[in-house]
DNA sequence: AGGTAAGTTCCAAATAGTGAAACTTAGTTT
DNA sequence: AAACTAAGTTTCACTATTTGGAACTTACCT
């Protein structure tokens, strides 16, 4: 739709092209990814090379594919405990599933996604979209409208740009005035609801992870359907919430940053 | 050591520095990868702000610290997935892991090195070095040779040139010609053993995980100690992983190349 | 106020990236 | 078997980006 003014630079070209490699979720063909690249032929050959010089990539040379590398999978796990709250957040996720029995998402924000970094399954399965690792909508999520909700008020109207607000269900707010009307009643409620605005019969309530300078560090929901429950009954739930969500804060917050560097050389 | 020659290219650079912000573990300033850094002052810089700007490490402001980005952590998941043998090879690992009761590592070459993507640890724990998402030397590990010896000629004799083959013990082999002798054994035999080459005390047995087309997918080891067994007694389980092997490439193969694409635009 | 270290910006020179087009394979049709 | 076609790879003159020493700006510590 809009184009990205400020894609410049050779390594935003490069990890485009990753990112491209990734979405497929298989192996693929030069011309697969030339078909949906905005790169020209001899660019994108180059661009693909390169990346699987780094490793980056693999290139399957019987079978003519690329592939993600290993030195992603490496990164992976070192990301996963750097960058991410969920390895922190990981007992007090149990804990809180345990008790409440419904499924539970812990999320953070991509530029203007949500990004899910971990899920605990409700006692009783519920088939929905969502996965540890996967990237959802911000303006139709719990967990996406409370993160934004709280975000700083420059990163909150580039996000509210950027949002593409396309209609999923009756419910979903389907533009930027009426996000903001719901983010202002959200911060007066102090947390937010999902109420059928990215599936039908699915709904939420959903908590930001404040540190303690305000910052957004995440976003914690509570999940069900409207079968099992009902906005009222899931708003039962955030005092709990509110508990979960201020431990893992704390926790993040001190083992994030250890303050003071132990060593000097 | 040897310099290496060809890290030329602007995205080779940039992904280095991400290499050395994630090798951190942790936040960190802006002179501390100075420190460590090839790159001057105002390259890095640079670099720096081109990862940041592009999501893959984050910059917070307040602290002056950068940390791996959420955008990096997508991929990773993704990658994990993808190009990880890890997610095929779960059940199996821990259906053997019950049954043998010792520790038991799933891993992959990365470059010229060993990738652990997965473990189980024994059902009494053992001290040792190894870690998922950590990465090992080939040439003194039973999953590193194993893989190696089964890896077509020019990528063998490439691995086998990269070693360094520092003394890790009295049985650290120490040359690309032992390596190689070895090499045969292990071929001849079928499965390779590690006889506390790494870490003295630590002793496994180890399969590399094949394709159909003789491809090296990755590599099993059951690993334990000279006090709970011997060389023969491990090598007694040798049946038990191939059955486990054979399963995990079976399973790798019909998932990562449903070999037919199932749709034409 | 003066000093030192950390972080940021500048700018001319040098390099690395660009992409249309030509070329090479490999596979298919006449 | 020759001609056609599509997929992948290489070339090369043109250009935009990258480079890094040095100067500058904070911010903190005497």
């Amino acid at each position: 739709m809009t184009e990205r003014p400020n894609e410049a630079g050779t390594v935003g070209k490069a990890l485009n092209v990753l990112d491209q490699v990734a979405a497929f979720g298989r192996p693929v063909r030069f011309s697969e990814l030339l078909e949906s690249s905005e790169y020209p032929k001899a660019t994108l050959y180059r661009l693909l090379q390169t990346l699987a010089q780094q490793g980056m990539i693999s290139f399957d040379a019987e079978r003519g594919v690329y592939a993600l590398g290993v030195r992603l999978v490496r990164l992976a796990h070192q990301a996963w405990q750097t960058a991410s709250i969920a390895p922190v957040a990981r007992p007090y996720l149990d804990a809180l599933s345990l008790e409440i029995g419904e499924t539970v998402h812990l999320a953070q924000l991509d530029h203007a996604q949500v990004l899910y970094v971990d899920k605990r399954n409700a006692a009783v399965p519920v088939e929905m979209y969502s996965q540890a690792g996967k990237v959802g909508p911000v303006y139709c999520t719990g967990v996406g409208k409370a993160m934004l909700a709280w975000s700083r008020i420059d990163a909150q109207t580039r996000i509210i740009e950027q949002q593409s607000y396309h209609r999923f269900t009756d419910n979903t707010l389907t533009s930027r005035r009426a996000l903001r009307a719901e983010l202002d009643i959200i911060c007066s409620r102090g947390f937010a609801f999902d109420n059928e605005e990215h599936e039908p019969g699915i709904i939420c309530v959903a908590l930001p992870i404040l540190s303690q300078g305000g910052r957004v560090l995440g976003g914690l929901s509570v999940t069900s359907t409207t079968a099992r429950h009902s906005l009222d009954s899931l708003a039962a739930l955030v005092p709990h919430m509110k508990t979960t969500v201020s431990r893992i804060a704390e926790d993040a917050e001190s083992w994030r940053f250890p303050d003071q560097i132990e060593e000097h050389a």
